[in-house]
DNA sequence: GAGTTTGAAACT
DNA sequence: CAGTTTCAAACTC
């Protein structure tokens, strides 16, 4: 019998101990979650990136895209829901979880964000705990699903008091919290609003964010129960949207849902007067600094509350006020210790990350971490303003019924309330239906109405420009501001008002914007541009090098390479001594053809070009690429005849693919008349050799689908094949492609 | 607090 | 899309 057991046991030696364990069993039977990874998730947040708003901005009503993946995860989760005991959950994510804390422990919060791109077992866990319906087996309604996972929950605390995880218990506290009975309409109004992709990317942030807290805050594993909600919430709506289903849409059901609970009420009409109470014409993420704060806060008051308790203070019996102080308590402790100063803000104001990150729609992962000082500073000078009082500013609306944009409560999507001025008012809950109309109305007229006026730009581009332009973090105003008078020094300018700079899609006239001029961010942009070229141009000028390794032209001259190309490399606006921005732009784009020279502070100023270069960069770059070398060559070519566009749109050549397809990188300049005076005298085959190694030409091999396909080369009226990195000469017999 | 200035929003 | 009007906030006194 021993001797039985003992082989059953060890009958499956080939296998570790590990192995055996329920743990791997547990990992084992999740392969089909795979598919649940978030990356994807992440990588779309990412790839919204800036311009665009998020359609959440677009309307409330929105209904967001299905994430293609839903079906596997529901299955998965399902199937995670049956076959895996909680307690091999815990230990399953525990061991994960252990071991990701192990080689993440020192990695800065700006790479946090990569985490959530790798989400290991202990997301999926979390995913399900936190996941009301997606969690649920099929069938089954939301009541009873919640009910299940919070006595497996409850297994999950039992057990993870027992193991000392403390990380786990937060997880699944945090679900409690989440599902417990007295949960927020809001929050359930969300949860029923959100996407399966957006609950996997705030599961895996969540998740992520724990183990930085368990890791700084040890001592106070509690600390983010409360303030998980928030995160989720304000993940799933990315800043404007929660406050507006808040306000617009929450707010009436929670009407709805007051008479049924008396001891809801309180907190209900708490949150109606706290959520009414944010600051109009700051940044909506900034109002959910106060939320995210007060959370905290509340947190750390409430450390061994229930959840309902948790949720009740949370909801809101902390005026924006009593935030402010909060937030200057931080910011007071982070400045009087300097040393600590981030650990502090890390610390205290780590929900934050999550607005940020909603806010600007998924930006760069190095802005979204922290709020940065400068925001917050902002915040409280908004809502210190002096004369403000107490309260929150409020409309003053007298014509409008606070039912236009001229309205700032009703364009912040908040309802008016008591403190404000204003006559006939119809943005009031009671007018729910007028106000909802008349959104709509607005939205259909502008769909981005309600979003956030200031958002904050991805592109590395800004970045460069804020040291430059002493903007805090890259916000730029959407739209940008159109003064005239005020030089954008004064609150009248949008951009000034937000505490950001102008940017390209200001129409200011002499900007002074203290937050960064308008010419500093073109310049800053043209620098970044051109940073880009170079490694572009670098990387074009080895290709052509490979070409022409590949096929010595017999006609080429001996010299290892054409003047022109070492131009291309030594040009002097690409160097480190580079040209003002300005005259880069203008000299080498194709601008420079139809306007040849000009004061540089007067074309600075236009912006018809400009525009169009920053919007799409994409298309016009390139363009400028190509012609950039001609420009240069120009001025500094001896004789300047080698150098002139040779003229494409001749006969010369019948077959000129490259051209005719992309006929946007032909010479601008070709046809013109100075241009061609140059070279009239020329014979073609001597232009043609003389722009042997123009970028255009190279620049079309990287155009080259997938490695591979055939290109004609001007240089020397052949034809190449290329493979991979390969360049075949189909002229000559020695060198053809592999069949 | 009244009057003026300013620029966004709305309208044509 | 541009010009005009309306509006309310910001500003000045």
């Amino acid at each position: 019998m021993d001797n039985s057991q003992k082989k059953k046991i060890e009958t499956p030696t080939p296998k570790s101990k590990f192995e055996d364990s329920p743990v791997f069993n547990y990992i084992n039977n999740l392969s089909p979650i795979e598919a649940v990874r978030s990356i994807p998730t992440v990588q779309t947040f990412n790839s919204l990136s800036f311009t665009s708003p998020p359609p959440v901005f677009t309307s409330p009503h929105a209904s967001f895209h299905r994430d293609h993946n839903s079906v596997e995860r529901s299955k998965a989760l399902e199937s995670l829901d049956r076959s895996v005991s909680t307690q091999e959950v815990v230990v399953a994510s525990g061991e994960v979880d252990l071991n990701k804390e192990a080689t993440l422990e020192d990695q800065e919060e700006e790479t946090s964000c990569d985490r959530v791109d790798s989400p290991g077992t202990g997301d999926i866990v979390t995913q399900v705990l936190l996941d009301p319906s997606g969690g649920a087996p099929q069938g089954e309604d939301d009541g009873s699903s919640s009910q299940d996972v919070s006595v497996g929950l409850r297994k999950i605390l039992d057990a993870q008091k027992e193991n000392g995880t403390p990380r786990l218990m937060a997880d699944a506290a945090e679900l409690l919290v989440f599902r417990s009975p007295n949960d927020s309409e809001a929050f359930g109004c969300l949860v029923d609003k959100i996407s399966s992709s957006e609950r996997r990317f705030c599961a895996g942030v969540k998740l992520t964010k724990h183990r930085d807290i368990t890791k700084d805050v040890p001592a106070n594993d509690n600390q983010p129960l409360a303030v998980v909600p928030n995160q989720l919430v304000s993940n799933l709506h990315r800043g404007s949207m929660r406050r507006r289903c808040l306000d617009f849409e929450v707010l009436g059901k929670r009407k709805k849902d007051i008479a049924d609970d008396d001891q809801q009420t309180v907190g209900d009409n708490k949150a109606e007067s706290s959520s009414k109470c944010v600051v109009p014409g700051i940044g909506l993420h900034l109002n959910a600094i106060a939320m995210a704060s007060r959370g905290i806060k509340i947190n750390t008051i409430h450390e061994d509350s229930t959840s309902v308790e948790i949720q009740k203070s949370f909801l809101g019996s902390t005026t924006p006020v009593q935030s402010q102080d909060i937030m200057r308590e931080t910011l007071d402790q982070a400045e009087s210790e300097p040393g600590k100063g981030l650990a502090v803000e890390e610390e205290t104001l780590k929900p934050l990350v999550f607005e940020e990150l909603n806010q600007d729609s998924l930006q760069k992962k190095k802005q979204v971490f922290l709020p940065k000082k400068s925001y917050i500073n902002r915040f409280l000078r908004k809502v210190e303003e002096p004369g403000e009082g107490d309260s929150c500013k409020r409309c003053n609306c007298k014509k409008s019924k606070c039912l236009k944009l001229y309205c700032e409560c009703f364009a912040a999507g908040v309802y008016c309330i008591e403190p404000c001025s204003c006559v006939d008012c119809f943005n009031r809950p009671i007018h729910e239906d007028t106000v909802l109309a008349t959104r709509k109305q607005i939205e259909s007229r502008n769909p981005l109405a309600f979003a956030p006026k200031v958002i904050r730009n991805s592109d590395s581009i800004m970045e460069t420009s804020d040291d430059a332009s002493k903007t805090p973090a890259s916000a730029r105003h959407k739209r940008g501001c159109n003064c005239k008078k005020s030089n954008c020094l004064k609150k009248y300018c949008e951009c000034f008002q937000s505490g950001v700079g102008c940017s390209i899609n200001c129409r200011c006239e002499g900007c002074k914007n203290a937050f960064g001029k308008k010419d500093a961010y073109l310049l800053a942009i043209m620098e970044s541009k051109q940073e880009e070229d170079l490694s572009k141009i670098q990387q074009n000028s080895d290709l052509s090098k490979e070409v022409e390794q590949n096929h010595p032209s017999s006609d080429q001259p001996s010299t290892p390479l054409p003047p022109y190309r070492h131009m291309v490399v030594h040009q002097p606006f690409l160097s480190k001594n580079r040209l003002p921005p300005t005259q880069f732009f203008l000299g080498a784009g194709s601008s420079s053809f139809r306007k040849p020279d000009g004061d540089l502070a007067q074309a600075r100023i236009e912006k018809k070009p400009l525009e169009t270069v920053t919007e799409d960069k994409t298309e016009i770059m390139p363009e400028i690429l190509s012609n950039t070398p001609i420009t240069t060559v120009k001025a500094i070519s001896p004789n300047s005849k080698r150098v002139s566009p040779p003229h494409i749109g001749s006969s010369e050549s019948g077959a000129q693919p490259l051209q005719n397809a992309q006929s946007s990188f032909a010479f601008p300049a070709a046809s013109s008349a100075p241009q061609q005076s140059v070279t009239s005298n020329q014979p073609a085959k001597h232009v043609k050799k003389a722009s042997r190694g123009r970028p255009l030409k190279i620049r079309k091999i990287e155009n080259i689908p997938s490695g591979s396909g055939t290109f004609w080369s001007p240089f020397t009226d052949r034809s190449f094949e290329v493979f991979g990195s390969r360049v075949y000469d189909r002229s000559a017999t020695d060198s053809q492609p592999p069949q």
